[in-house]
DNA sequence: CGATGCAAGATTGCATACATTGCGCCTTCA
DNA sequence: TGAAGGCGCAATGTATGCAATCTTGCATCG
C-alpha cells in the first residue's frame, strides 16, 4: 500500500502517485474536485499513462472516487465515513495493540521517543499540530508493523493516513490533547510490561477518544468534513 | 471492491478483470505462475492496457504480486497467509455479525434460505463443494452488507474471496462440516433475534472453527497451499 | 418562455509504437 | 575449467494517437 513515506521517486508512476497522494492530504485539493489526467500529466511532466495508474491506485485506497468516462474526483467525506473509518480502527488498533504486546517486535525505545517528541510538539502556546500529526502517524505505524501481521498493517494504514486530511489534532481541545498523548506513554509501558490486555484496552480508549472529539467538532460545525 | 458477481462485461478493462481472476480463484492459474500481459491481451483480443489495469487492480487486493520491471505473478499463500487472513477474519467478522444483528438490516429469510440450500447441496454421498463454496460466500457477503459499514463490508470480502483458491469446505471433516452448516442456522437464529453478543459468539466459533480445519489439513499436507 | 434536440468541445478508454530494464546465454580471459 | 563481461532477446514502462462517451451551450419548436 506504500504509505507516503520512502517510497522510489525515480520511476515516474510512483512520483506521481506520491504527488497526487499529497496534494490531496494536504488539502490542496478540495474534496469533490476533479482531478484531469491532462492537467496533471503536464504538471508533472509526464504522459497520460502513469497519472492513469496512480489514479486507479488512489481509487484502491478510497481516497479519490472513480466515475466511468467522466473521471476522477477527490474523495469528500461525510460524518457516515468517520464513524466508519473510527469503527474499524476501534475494533483493529486495540488487536493489533495486543499483538503487539506479546509478540516480543514492538520497538520499545523508538515508541517512547516519539511519545516524548509529541509532548515537546505540543508544548508551548501554539501546538505544531503538523509535527504533531506526522509523529502520531509514526507511532501507529510502528505499533500496527509490530503486530507481526501485515495484511492487518497495510488495511489499517490506509485507514489510519484517510483521517489526515481532517487535521485530527486541530480539533482537540488541550484536554484531549494532553490525554491523547497521554495514551501514547501508557500504550508503551503496556507493551513493555508484555500485558495484551492492557494495550488491547488503553489502545481502544485512544481510538474512541479521538472519535468522539471529532464527533464534537462535527456537531458543531456540521457538514461536510473535507 | 466488485467481487466476482454483476459488473459490467462491456467494458473490456471490466471483462479482463473478471477473467484473470476467474483464472486465479478456479486455479487454472498456479501459485507463482508469471501473468504476461501479452498473453492475457492476445487470448482475451484486448489491448495491453486494459489488462495492465485489471493486474494492477488484482495486486491492490492481494492475488497476484507485482514484481518492478518483471512482471505480475498469481500470488502464492503459506501457513503464515492464512494465519493473518483467518486472523483478521476472527476478529472483524464477528463484529460484523454483531452490528448486522442490531442493523434491523439483516436479510433473514433470504440468509435462512441459503442456509438450507447449503444443507440440500451438502446432502449424498458426495457433497457439491463448488455449490457449498458458492453458497458460504453469498451467505457471508449478506451477512457483511448488513452490518452497514461498507468500509467493513468491502475490506472483508477481498479476505473471504481469497481463501476461494483453498477449497476450504473439501477440507473439512464430514463432522466438521455438519458443524459448520449448523452455526450458520444459529447466526440466522442469532440475527433474528437481534443479539448482537450471540451473534458474534457464533461468527466467531464459525471463522475459528474454519481456521482450525485447514490448519489441521496444513499439518497433514504440510507446505504451501497453492 | 420553457423544454427538447442537436452539435461541438472536452475527457476518458483503448490501441499502438517507442523506450527502458532485466535476464540468459555466449564469448572471452585468467 | 570457471568466472566475468557483454550482447541480444523478451517483457515491462511510457508516450502518443484514435475512438467512444459525456457534458454543455445554443438553437429550435411547442
Amino acid at each position: 500500500m506504500e504509505t507516503s513515506t520512502d517510497a522510489d521517486v525515480s520511476r515516474p508512476a510512483e512520483a506521481v502517485y506520491e504527488a497526487i497522494r499529497r496534494q490531496i492530504i494536504t488539502g490542496q485539493r478540495a474534496g469533490g474536485e476533479w482531478l484531469r489526467e491532462e492537467e496533471l500529466a503536464t504538471a508533472l511532466s509526464v504522459s497520460r499513462t502513469p497519472v492513469r495508474e496512480a489514479l486507479r491506485r488512489l481509487a484502491a485506497e478510497g481516497l479519490v472516487q472513480h466515475e466511468r468516462n467522466r473521471g476522477v474526483r477527490v474523495a469528500s467525506w461525510s460524518a457516515r465515513d468517520v464513524d466508519e473509518i473510527f469503527g474499524l480502527r476501534s475494533v483493529l488498533e486495540p488487536w493489533a495493540s495486543a499483538l503487539a504486546a506479546t509478540s516480543g517486535a514492538a520497538p520499545i525505545g523508538e515508541l517512547a521517543s516519539l511519545a516524548e517528541q509529541m509532548d515537546r510538539a505540543a508544548a508551548g502556546r501554539t501546538p505544531d499540530y503538523d509535527e504533531i500529526t506526522r509523529l502520531n502517524n509514526a507511532f501507529h505505524r510502528l505499533v500496527l508493523e509490530a503486530s507481526g501481521n501485515r495484511r492487518l498493517a497495510t488495511m489499517l494504514m490506509a485507514l489510519v493516513d484517510v483521517p489526515l486530511v481532517w487535521r485530527t489534532f486541530s480539533h482537540y481541545s488541550p484536554e484531549a490533547l494532553r490525554r491523547s498523548l497521554a495514551h501514547h506513554h501508557e500504550l508503551v509501558d503496556a507493551l513493555r510490561a508484555g500485558d495484551a490486555g492492557w494495550a488491547e484496552s488503553v489502545m481502544r480508549s485512544h481510538v474512541r477518544a479521538a472519535w468522539n472529539s471529532l464527533r464534537a467538532d462535527q456537531d458543531r460545525a456540521d457538514g461536510e468534513v473535507s
